[in-house]
DNA sequence: ACCTGAACACCGTTCAAGT
DNA sequence: ACCTGAACACCGTTCAAGT
C-alpha cells in the first residue's frame, strides 16, 4: 500500500511504535517483531525508532514494563472487589493473574524473558516484583485474620507465588487445554489454601 | 550410530549442530544463535545446514526435543536412588527437575517457548508431556499408599505440576537470589506434600 | 548424497545531512 | 529536536552447480 501523505513529524511516535509492537507480537509472535517494519507500519523512517529506543531490547524493555504495570493495575483492582475472607482474596487475586496471563500471552512471556538479561534496568526489576508484593500484602492479612499460618512472609508466600506463576505459565504455553484453565484454576487454589492453612484447621473452600 | 566411513567435508554435521548450538544458547543466549554463524564455526558454508535442518526453526525444535530427553532421563534416574515414602520421592523427584532447569536455563526456555507454535510436531509435543506423566505415576503410588487424597490424577496432580514449574520458572528466571533456590525448594515441597496430604491427616515432612 | 557459492530479500545500527 | 537516506555488516532461505 503506497503512502499518501506522510507527516515530517509524527504526533507521538514513541506511543505508536509500543502500541503496534505490541499487536505484533500477540498476532504474530516475538520473532517477526521488527524495527524496520514497525517504522514501516507507522510511516515513519527505518533510523526513525532509534531517536526514541536506543536499539531493539530497549523497546522490547519498555514493552515489558508497560506489561508489569498492567498487571500490578489489574491486581489491584482485583482486591477492590474481592471479598473479606484470605480465600476469597486469594482466588480474586489468582483470578487476576491468570486472566491476565491468558489475555496477554506472548507479552508475559516477553516479560519474563528479559530479565535473565543482566543488563535488565532498574526500573524493570522493581516493576516484575510488583505483583508480587500484593500478594505478599495478602498473605501478611491472611496471617493477621488467623487463617494463614505464622512464618515468614517470604517463605509461606513462595509457594503461592510459585504455583500461582507455574499455573499462568503452564496455560499460557499451551500445556493445557484452553477449556480446562478456568476448572484447573480452582483446585490450584484449593491446593495453595490447603498449603497455608493453619495448622489443625481444615482450610475453606472456594466457592 | 550408523556411520558411513566416506565424507565429504564433515563427518556428521547434524550433532555438530545440535551439539554447538546448545553452547551458543549457554554461553550467549536465544538471539545469537545464527545458522550462518553456526555453519562458520563449523567450516561449513552457510547452506550446508540445511541438508539436516529444512530451517532454523527446525534445529530449534530438535534442540528442544534433545532437552525434554535428557530432562525425562535424569527424572527417570532420579527414581533409581529415590526412598519409598511418596513425601521422599516428591522431594527427589523436585529437586531433578528444579536441577536441570537451573542447569539449563536457556534450553528449558527454549523448550516451553516453542509450545505456544501450533506448528509444533507431534513428537516434540508428547516429549513435553513425558516428565509430567512420572508425576501422575507418582501420585497414583501414593494415593496407593495412603499417602496422597484420593480423586482424579489429573485433578490431584495439576496443581503439584503448577507448582513444580513455577518454581524452576522462577528461579531460571533470576527472580530467586541464586542461593535461595535450594533452601527455598524444601519449603516449596513442604507445601506440595500440604496441599495434597489426604484429609484429617498432617503432611510428613521432607528430610 | 552432501556440500558450495552466488543471489535475494530481509535485518539492526550508525551517521551526515536535511527540516 | 526530530527525522531522512544511504551505508555497513549482518541474517535466513533458495538453488544451480560441483564432488
Amino acid at each position: 500500500m503506497a503512502t499518501q501523505t506522510r507527516r515530517y513529524h509524527h504526533g507521538d511516535l514513541r506511543a505508536a511504535l509500543l502500541t503496534r509492537a505490541e499487536e505484533t507480537l500477540r498476532e504474530r509472535g516475538p520473532a517477526a517483531l521488527s524495527l524496520r517494519e514497525l517504522a514501516r507500519d507507522l510511516g515513519v523512517s527505518h533510523a526513525a525508532p532509534s531517536r526514541h529506543f536506543k536499539d531493539k531490547q530497549a523497546l522490547l524493555d519498555a514493552l515489558a514494563l508497560t506489561g508489569f504495570g498492567r498487571l500490578a493495575a489489574s491486581m489491584a483492582a482485583s482486591r477492590e472487589s474481592a471479598g473479606e475472607t484470605f480465600a476469597e482474596r486469594l482466588a480474586t487475586m489468582s483470578r487476576a493473574y491468570v486472566d491476565f496471563a491468558t489475555a496477554n500471552a506472548e507479552l508475559l512471556d516477553l516479560m519474563y524473558s528479559i530479565k535473565h538479561d543482566p543488563q535488565a534496568s532498574e526500573a524493570l526489576v522493581t516493576a516484575s516484583q510488583q505483583w508480587a508484593e500484593q500478594l505478599v500484602e495478602l498473605i501478611g492479612a491472611g496471617q493477621r485474620r488467623g487463617e494463614v499460618r505464622e512464618g515468614p512472609l517470604e517463605r509461606v508466600g513462595l509457594p503461592i507465588f510459585a504455583t500461582l506463576h507455574g499455573y499462568a505459565s503452564l496455560a499460557v504455553s499451551g500445556m493445557l487445554p484452553a477449556d480446562a484453565v478456568e476448572h484447573g484454576l480452582a483446585d490450584v487454589i484449593a491446593h495453595m489454601l490447603r498449603g497455608c492453612a493453619p495448622d489443625q484447621a481444615a482450610a475453606p473452600l472456594v466457592p
